[in-house]
DNA sequence: TCTTGATCATGC
DNA sequence: GCATGATCAAGA
């Protein structure tokens, strides 16, 4: 039997990566936390990344700000997601930043939302906020790809706000444009800006934007895991 | 109650 | 400011 650590390396293989966060499942953030030797913060007002550190640490992540896949020879991006007891998404999942220029000829083929979904570890971890953080506990993994099906609602949502973009219209959208992706503020305050492009065509400043997928796709992609 | 818009930490 | 990691919290 051999006792439970982190990865020291980058995992080789989907089945080597997938393994280890199958032992992950049960343990508490606590537990995890205690193992890996980093120090738990009493919530996540000020850390809001800090589950994802302690995963990537637990699964050999290339840790820190590298604008790749966390498994970039794997081609596998790690999300961790916050459940409630029924295994229902608590909050809509951050994708990439949405390009506001430089846009003309991009199609979904060569997104990079496509590219970041291309192949997705999820991790469920109990989130809410009633449980004490180091007491929440991990869940059951799930390797996923977009099937067909999934791969067009996000192309429809990707098209739809991206000719907004385009056409000047980026402070038109809100996040109820898209039926399972949506276009959202992700900035470190409303002072952040960024250049885009005005009604006329012209360079405007606004709010840096992400694309980030709803509640309803992630809980259908979860629940078509556990139900099986 | 739930979602939208706003925000937090960190490294470069 | 932008990239990484996301959740907070006001208001509908």
């Amino acid at each position: 039997m051999s006792l439970l650590s982190p990865l020291r390396h980058s995992p080789q293989s989907e089945a080597e990566l997938l393994a280890q966060a199958q032992q992950l499942a049960g343990y508490s953030l606590g537990e995890l936390a205690a193992m890996a030797n980093l120090p738990i913060p009493p919530d996540l007002k000020r850390d809001k990344g800090w589950i994802g550190v302690l995963l990537e640490i637990w699964l050999g992540a290339s840790a820190g700000s590298k604008p790749e896949q966390d498994f970039a020879a794997l081609g596998v991006e790690l999300k961790t997601i916050p459940v409630d007891r029924n295994g229902r998404p608590l909050e809509t999942t951050f994708v990439c930043v949405a390009p506001l220029t430089g846009n003309s000829g991009v199609t979904w083929e060569t997104s990079h939302v496509r590219h970041k979904l291309k192949r997705v570890l999820w991790i469920p971890v109990e989130g809410e906020r009633t449980i004490p953080l180091a007491e929440r506990h991990v869940g059951a993994p799930l390797l996923w790809s977009p099937s067909v099906e999934e791969e067009h609602q996000l192309r429809m949502d990707w098209e739809e706000l991206m000719d907004l973009i385009v056409l000047g219209q980026v402070e038109r959208i809100t996040a109820r444009h898209g039926e399972v992706l949506q276009l959202r503020p992700k900035a470190a305050n409303s002072k952040a800006l960024t250049e885009a492009i005005g009604t006329h065509g012209e360079p405007i400043l606004t709010l840096p934007r992400g694309f980030y997928l709803k509640k309803n796709f992630t809980a259908a992609l979860l629940a078509q895991h556990f139900l099986l």
